[in-house]
DNA sequence: CAACGCTGTTAATCTTTGGTTAAATTATTA
DNA sequence: TAATAATTTAACCAAAGATTAACAGCGTTG
């Protein structure tokens, strides 16, 4: 991988928050080149290459979703990350078909958004895989990015995962609708299968049932002696 | 046992993935073949011996199923792994599932494919009596998934069976109108031929007769001092 | 057909495993 | 090093599973 700063399009008409989103991204080793609006975002465009592409959707003139729309003509690879303001909801869905790969709730934590940028950017430069390590998942309404540990459902704010709740879901979903045995994941997330560990999941498997509650069709299964069932009703 | 590398068929229309698997498997000591097609497949089957197969369900041309079937006709012992798509509906495969050692979800994590691999290569080599690692019957109406641990028949919400109620059910398929020795049951499932034992099995016996009499075809029948037959009138 | 061991069945009892909440402990971060 | 997050341990109860008990009915044999 080279060693250069990947480059970010800023677009966002608040100059105050675009100025300060764009140091703040600075200092995390982005180059970043700030537009004000839709026109000068794709004259800024197309007059260069970019790694991914910030988008603010509320915007005069030309709104971020018409400028989505010409920079995927130009270019079908670039990752877009649309930042919309939290009341919207059909907008989102737009969004989506003009080729978005994310998008963010203002306000929103920054932490946040440096870690989208770094999976999205990731996952696009890494085409070939070496393995099937994928950290995106659907389950049911859910949608799990193992990732960044964040499950979320339809487009509420999603719940950030610990790291033991992130992989034993991860493990449910690989197992969906079959039994996940019991000792695959004490042996594979605890390293060690024991009466404590044990019970240790299954005071984890709690914590899941409940975020799980939102949708009624997804549910953890116990079998008894033998492990757990992620069953999805269609 | 011997010191040479265990051998695996792979047969994976994907060349992308399939390059990547092989790329993997060999890196955990499996000596593999890619087949990129089942007509490819049952060929490089025929000309070599393997220890196991890992069949894609879906391919052009020839199906993971129908090549199962071919390999099945030629080898009883092999065992095989389906790999199949998440998309697909439970009761397609159900049918279908009766022939295969286990399968799994598209996608998976490598780590639980190779621990389903080493945990079904050690059973066949371990046992010198062949023990059944099959986990799916068809008795009269009646579907038995013995991993999972329930029964079902036709679309109704199926049965769950306790892990006794399973093995022994499962140990009668296994002798389907052919006389099941009580001894054998309560050696191998109870680990203890006694008095108490022997009330013990007649129970769950009980418990089992109550399942069935859903399908009036497939009954249970006592062979006086000798064990049980489960028979199924066509 | 009487006697005795074997089986069928239900219910009571005992044992193991799991569900859940909260407190205690350990890691992580500011 | 204080605050916070993550994890483990504890406690208590519920559910699932297995065994034992009790009693009634069968089969076989002399």
């Amino acid at each position: 991988m080279e060693n250069v700063n990947k480059r970010i399009l800023l677009v966002e008409d608040d100059l105050n928050f675009g100025a300060v989103l764009k140091d703040y991204l600075m200092l995390n080793d982005f180059d970043v080149i700030l537009a004000k609006n839709g026109m000068e975002g794709f004259e800024k465009f197309k007059k260069d290459n970019y790694d991914l592409c910030i988008l603010d959707v509320m915007m005069p003139y030309k709104d971020g979703y018409t400028l989505a729309k010409e920079i995927r003509e130009k270019n079908q690879e670039v990752p877009i990350i649309f930042l919309t303001a939290k009341s919207m909801k059909e907008d989102v869905l737009k969004g989506y078909k003009a080729g978005a790969d994310d998008y963010l709730n203002k306000p929103f934590d920054s932490e946040v958004l440096l870690m989208k940028i770094r999976a999205i950017i990731q996952r696009k430069s890494s085409t070939t895989q070496a393995e099937p390590v994928q950290f995106e998942f659907n389950v049911g309404k859910f949608h799990l990015n193992s990732k960044l540990r964040f499950l979320s459902i339809n487009d509420e704010e999603p719940v950030k995962l610990s790291p033991k709740e992130n992989e034993l879901l991860k493990m449910l979903i690989l197992h969906e609708n079959d039994l996940m045995p019991r000792e695959l994941a004490l042996t594979k997330i605890w390293r060690d299968d024991n009466y404590f560990t044990s019970r240790s999941m299954d005071v984890y498997i709690a914590k899941l049932r409940k975020y799980l509650k939102l949708d009624p069709n997804v549910e953890i299964l116990n079998i008894h002696g033998e492990g757990f069932r992620l069953v999805v009703k269609k």
